[in-house]
DNA sequence: GTCTATAATGGGATAGAC
DNA sequence: GTCTATCCCATTATAGAC
C-alpha cells in the first residue's frame, strides 16, 4: 500500500504485562503457585520468559501482581453491595437475605458476567482462601479482605440482635466456607449428581445457596 | 557395655516405609503436591531420597499411596456411622440432624484423636477436594468417596420426602463445601475473629455446624 | 534395603545485544 | 521493551556398590 510505513513498535509493554497477567492469573488459578512454571506462563502469554522478569521481578511478585490487579474493584463492589443491602426494609428474615445475597452476588456477577479474566480472579481467590495457613506469602493479601467480612457480621448482628456476636461469626464463616468451596470449582457437585448440577453454574445455585443460608442462621438462634 | 552386640539391622523396610509415608502425608497436606520434594519428604522421614523409589516408585505414585493407605478404614467409619444414625428414631429434625452429625464425626474423630497421621490425612483429602477439577489425577481417587456421599443423601431423602432429591442434594454439596473448606484448616476464621475461635479446635464447631447445616435444610423445603 | 553417584531435565533468574 | 544466551541450582529418577 502506499501509505507511509507505519512504525510498527513491537516495544508495547502495557498490552504485554497484561498478557502476562492475564496468562498467570488463568494459570495461577487452575493449578495453584507450584504448580506453575514462568515457562508455562510465558508459553500461555506468548512472550519470552525473561519479559516475565523485566515487567514484575520475581515469580512471587508476578503473583501477588495478578491479586492485587482487581482487588480493589473487587472489594469496592462487595462493599457497596452491602450498602445497599443495608438500605433494604422488612422483616428480618428478608433483611438477612438481603445482606447474605449482597455478600455473593458481585462476586458471582464479576466470574460470570465479567469476562474470563475475572472468572479465573474469583477462583484464584477461592484457590488461595482454601490453602492451610501454613503457606506463608498470601496471608497478607488475605486479610486486605478481613475488614470486609467484618462490616458484613456487623450488619447481620444489627439485624439479629438476639444472637451473640460469636454466633453471627460462625454462620458467616459457614456462609464463606461454602462460597470458597463452590467458587474453586472443584467438580465435586458434577461428578456427585452425574452432571445434573454444574459446578459452574453459579447463577442457579445462587438462590439455593441464599436460602440454604439464611434458613442457617435460625439454627444458631436467629429470628 | 558387655552385652553380646545386638545385630542393629537398619533394614527394616516397614518402619522406614512408613516414615516414608508420614512425611509425605504431613508435607503434602500443607502445601500440596507440587509444593512439596521428595527431597523434602526425604528430609523430614530421614531417609535417603532414593528410597521414595526404591518403595513407592515415582513421586505420583507415592502420593496416591498416601492417599490410599487410609481410605478403606475411614470410608468404613463413615458408612458405618451413617448406618447406626439410620436407626435412629424420633422427629425428621432429629433423624436429619443425627445423619448430619454422623458424617462429621468420624472425620472429626479421627483428626482430633486418630494421632497426627490421622490430621494431617484428613486434611489433605480436603486439599485434594479443593482442588479445580483440572489437577487431574487425583479425580480416580475422589471418586471412591462419591458412592458414599449417594448413600447419605439417599438416607436424608428418606427422612425428607417432601423435598425434591435434586434439593436435597443442594443441601448436602453445600455441607460438604463447609466440610472440606473447614478441615483444610486455612486459619480465614482465626484472623476473622481476630483468634476467639480457632479452625483446629473441630469439637467446638461439630455442634455449631450441625445446628446450621440442619436448619439449612428447611430453606430448601424440609419440613 | 540402603547408600553414593550421577544422569537428564526443568526451574528461576540475569547479562547484554538489539 | 524485547530477544538470545547462559548461569546455577533443584528436581525426578536410575545404576550399581555395599
Amino acid at each position: 500500500m502506499g501509505e507511509p510505513a507505519k512504525k510498527i513498535d513491537r516495544r508495547r509493554a502495557p498490552e504485554t504485562a497484561a498478557r502476562i497477567l492475564d496468562a498467570a492469573e488463568s494459570l495461577f488459578s487452575l493449578r495453584g503457585y507450584h504448580g506453575v512454571s514462568l515457562r508455562d506462563i510465558a508459553t500461555e502469554a506468548e512472550v519470552q520468559v525473561a519479559l516475565t522478569h523485566y515487567h514484575f521481578g520475581s515469580k512471587e511478585e508476578l503473583f501477588s501482581a495478578v491479586l492485587e490487579r482487581r482487588a480493589e474493584e473487587h472489594a469496592l463492589g462487595i462493599a457497596g453491595a452491602l450498602a445497599e443491602a443495608r438500605a433494604v426494609s422488612g422483616s428480618s428474615k428478608e433483611r438477612r437475605e438481603a445482606v447474605i445475597r449482597a455478600f455473593i452476588m458481585p462476586i458471582v456477577d464479576k466470574s460470570m458476567r465479567g469476562g474470563p479474566g475475572w472468572k479465573n480472579y474469583i477462583r484464584l481467590l477461592a484457590l488461595v482462601a482454601n490453602m492451610p495457613q501454613e503457606e506463608g506469602f498470601v496471608s497478607p493479601f488475605r486479610s486486605n479482605y478481613d475488614h470486609l467480612i467484618a462490616s458484613y457480621v456487623d450488619a447481620l448482628h444489627d439485624i439479629h440482635p438476639e444472637m451473640s456476636e460469636g454466633d453471627v461469626h460462625w454462620c458467616f464463616f459457614f456462609f464463606q466456607a461454602m462460597t470458597t468451596h463452590i467458587l474453586v470449582e472443584s467438580g465435586m457437585l458434577d461428578r456427585q449428581s452425574s452432571g445434573r448440577f454444574k459446578s459452574n453454574d453459579l447463577d442457579a445455585m445462587v438462590d439455593k445457596l441464599v436460602s440454604f443460608v439464611a434458613a442457617g442462621f435460625t439454627g444458631l438462634g436467629a429470628k
